[in-house]
DNA sequence: GCATATTTGTCCGTATGTATA
DNA sequence: CTATACATACGGACAAATATG
């Protein structure tokens, strides 16, 4: 059964109600779509998820409206939502998005950002340490936050929400693959590389780096990729 | 009285529904705010506007929460909904971004993108038309469109939206400036000036112009730009 | 500082329209 | 083509928070 969304949800409804219930709605179906307990292509009906969660329908379908916005979720007129199925022209224009957007971020780096270095450290280190420990889809997350922490180099909230959201759409993209572990594993290794290069300031290199990176990780998810049809 | 804001609701709601209600509503708040009928600051009423358009609360909350979305409104709990008031930081960081993908967007342009090009001209003689004709909010309306199609350069429909939500706010910025006409007026010339670089194929030359271009616009408008307290 | 009025937050019931079996 | 299921939109209700005097 679907009620085990509700966990941890009327912990959070007593304390700190300072922000709204559609927000926080909003907040468990986003964790529950990305760590893929609602796979893509998911129908999310009002009424179950409105019971399960013991909220109204107007309450979800607010809910709903924030999480398409974000483009996990795709509204069809009288049909409902469901969890977004990303086509390979998406994965193409994610790919698109990142290199303008990380490498423009490296380029204009300024040489010691004492702020998003040390996030960039950790996230390296994380990966490799979930490499060791096997935790392949720590991996994965590893990565994503290194990536964001890349973003973070431009010094614009709005880059970080851009970021964000295409981190989120990149892992629907995972969710429908077979074999996340051969796919994320070797960027643990090339992601410590483009770090090097930032902490000595080669920016150039760094960018040079990372846009063959992006082009390597479009290509091997294009072709290990078979969306499902609708 | 704010009946007016009806205008040509009706009609549109007789032929293709094939939207809802709640975009819909949305498009008109939204027009009416970027025409600066609605003011950075204004509180929008549930009560009265639902009264006006002749919709339910429920149905306009979820227009809000749209609009919200796009930063166009600030959603304050147990307030309401206000017209957004952008600050000088937000000013900072919107240049930020447009530095960040239009200058992006050109460097990596094809020599003869036969998609975009026609639509720079088409926007570049606009503001020219509008600047003879003394037609000056128009020359800002044709500046915007301006550079959505240099975002358009990138050929992604990602950026492009993220452009729309920029330009968006851009002109909440203007609505509370006082001369928009010796802001826009200068900038015909330049748009001229880099359209004929990207024209010649000199991407780099376009890059540098447009990248000048910002930062001339990001000071005068800080200078220029006085945020009304909350 | 207090009491009142206004407005929002949330929920429910229902009628209508739409898609699908 | 009919029937069923569901989303859409409305209106009303009450509690809670905020604004006002």
């Amino acid at each position: 059964m679907a009620s085990d969304i509700t966990a941890g949800l009327e912990l959070d409804r007593a304390l700190l109600d300072r922000t709204g219930t559609a927000e926080r709605v909003a907040g468990v179906l986003r964790d529950r779509i990305t760590e893929g307990f609602f796979p893509p292509g998911t129908r999310l009906s009002e009424e179950a998820i409105g019971a399960a969660l013991g909220i109204s329908r107007n309450t979800l379908r607010e809910a709903f409206r924030l999480l398409s916005h974000e483009r996990l979720l795709v509204h069809q007129l009288n049909r409902g939502v469901f969890v977004r199925v990303l086509t390979a022209e998406d994965v193409i224009d994610l790919y698109r998005v990142r290199r303008l957007v990380e490498c423009a971020a490296v380029r204009q780096a300024k040489p010691a950002d004492p702020d998003v270095l040390p996030a960039l450290r950790d996230a390296v280190a994380e990966g490799e340490l979930a490499l060791r420990e096997a935790r392949w889809r720590d991996i994965g997350t590893a990565n994503m936050r290194f990536h964001c922490a890349i973003g973070r180099l431009a010094g614009s909230p709005r880059v970080d929400e851009l970021m964000g959201h295409v981190v989120a759409e990149l892992r629907l993209v995972f969710h429908v693959m077979k074999n996340p572990r051969a796919f994320h594993e070797p960027y643990v290794a090339r992601n410590r590389e483009i770090l090097g290069r930032l902490d000595a300031g080669d920016n150039a290199g760094a960018e040079r780096l990372l846009a063959t990176y992006l082009d390597d990780a479009e290509a091997q998810l294009l072709h290990a990729y078979s969306p499902p049809e609708t």
